[in-house]
DNA sequence: ATAATTAGTCCGGTATTTCAGACAAGATGC
DNA sequence: GCATCTTGTCTGAAATACCGGACTAATTAT
């Protein structure tokens, strides 16, 4: 089965760290005779379906975070100028996607905020999530995340942020590696060692300081996150940040949420303790089912 | 070009009044040959892009507002079941679409959560807004909405219910027809007489308690909204409402969306005058441009 | 037990959609 | 002013995605 996921998004063959966050792959017509030699893998007339283009526009949409022109996109998702233009005004036309500004510029519509909205509220267990993540938020003020997978990078999914001026939790549905937060220590815990090897592409292991995580260490943190039923790291994807994450599990026992809190480095031993407290039991009374045996 | 919005949910030739909130055109095999006579403008041959058939699939899913199985789905947005399997398997993989349960039924997925997430986080007005929704609804207590149109249909795109008993707000994303709504005569104001006559399906003019609303009425109606720049209903949709709305006004002076207060019809004329009061500054303060001249 | 319905997968042919390229008009650069 | 790039639309042709239908299991009804 092909997988519709572009290596342009996820460079799971190679990955040259080539996470794409601004649009760099300009292929330009002459750049793509010149370096041509046909990239292994990827013939030149590829044809693609309509959905597929369709699933690579809008992942490419949420990952610029913010609107872009027909062209821009062709040029993102690597698909034929008329063949956007044709899926962008179906796309307009449904409503899911919608024109912003003068410029041609389109980005997610009102359907799209329909869809979600169906999505986080209509099975009781996500809309019970989300009152635990105001009632931590309002009762300790910590800027409060709730976590998840998608594919085989870390999410956040939704956030509270702390009034107080310290606000470095990364947006919502930006997708960062996995060993970069305590999450995602707990949420590969289903997962045997080599499972975890096969899993991470192995760019993600490099923080965002050049900093290289063994695997072996990363391996050992997914083992103690297992054993304790929680998670924390300091000063891993930011330098001034102690990260708790405690898990939420769905039917099977599998963790798939995880709630955490982002704060200063500096917060108190005790704090840390009252808050670790507070956060695992919120989140183990949200769980369907308890740790599997 | 042609509309992607099948008939079966928008039944805009022949208004037999056949919103779709229940799977109710379960047309089995059997039923399909003795009843066939081929519906006059639907061949029954009738091949479709995948495209449409995911928008179609998306929206079917949104007006049921529950978990379907594939089977059921290719049903009511009447494609073939072999094709219905293989653009659910797509868009699972994609997470647009999540399994629920063991029974093989389908929801919305997280991408479609961080889609919709993006839609309303990203450009800065609509933030403004949802913060003025959830002020209105803080200071007052009661239950606030904001809606806007879709295609020709009156939409709730977000709420804050009432902590009260009082609780008759419309689901999110359910689509009504815009007469029953004080919101629909102030989204319509833009038009002239003839576009809102050509706009309104006709089976649209009848309330859910059987009542016809006279045309002439209901153009009279957007006269006096366009002139007072806000709009009041009592016992439309439901007998014991009292339905205010105030306009925010996009880019071109154009009505984009409404908030609106959904009140006990009993509410005091003072306390009527208090909110509407309020509701107008705040929605006028959200507008991006004046009344157009 | 037998029949009938449903769920899910698979396959070959063809109606259709995607694709490449052309084109005009606008924008931008020098 | 002339060259270059971009935007948006259109067209013909060919690759293929969709469709109908077959098939197996599983489930339910009689």
């Amino acid at each position: 089965m092909l997988s519709v996921i572009p290596e342009v998004f996820k460079p799971l063959e190679r990955p040259d760290t080539a996470i794409l966050t601004e649009p760099i792959c300009m292929t330009d017509g002459t750049l793509e005779l010149t370096a041509g030699e046909t990239p292994p893998g990827l013939r030149n007339g590829e044809r693609r379906r309509g959905i597929d283009r369709v699933i690579m526009l809008l992942e490419a949409l949420l990952q610029h975070r913010a609107p872009l022109k027909a062209g821009d996109i062709a040029k993102l998702i690597n698909a034929p100028r008329s063949t956007t233009y044709e899926i962008v005004n179906s796309l307009l036309e449904a409503e899911m996607l919608e024109t912003v500004g003068n410029d041609g510029l389109v980005y997610f519509g009102r359907a799209m905020h329909l869809f979600g909205w169906a999505y986080s509220h209509q099975n009781a267990h996500y809309r019970r999530i989300i009152e635990a993540l105001d009632g931590l938020a309002a009762e300790t003020g910590e800027t409060v995340q709730l976590c998840g997978l998608r594919g085989n990078k870390y999410a956040v999914l939704d956030c509270r942020d702390s009034p107080g001026p310290f606000r470095i939790s990364s947006d919502v549905g930006v997708e960062v590696p996995i060993p970069w937060t305590a999450s995602g220590r707990l949420l590969l815990t289903h997962m045997s060692e080599d499972e975890v090897r096969g899993f991470i592409p192995p760019g993600d292991f490099r923080l965002p300081d050049g900093r290289l995580i063994p695997q072996a260490d990363f391996l050992a943190d997914i083992g103690t996150a297992r054993r304790q039923d929680y998670s924390e790291t300091s000063s891993l994807a930011h330098r001034f940040t102690w990260c708790m994450a405690a898990p939420i599990r769905g039917n099977g026992g599998r963790i798939t949420f995880t709630l955490c809190f982002v704060l200063p480095v500096d917060t108190g031993p005790e704090r840390r303790a009252e808050l670790l407290g507070l956060l695992r039991e919120r989140a183990t009374g949200l769980s369907l089912s308890g740790r599997p045996t």
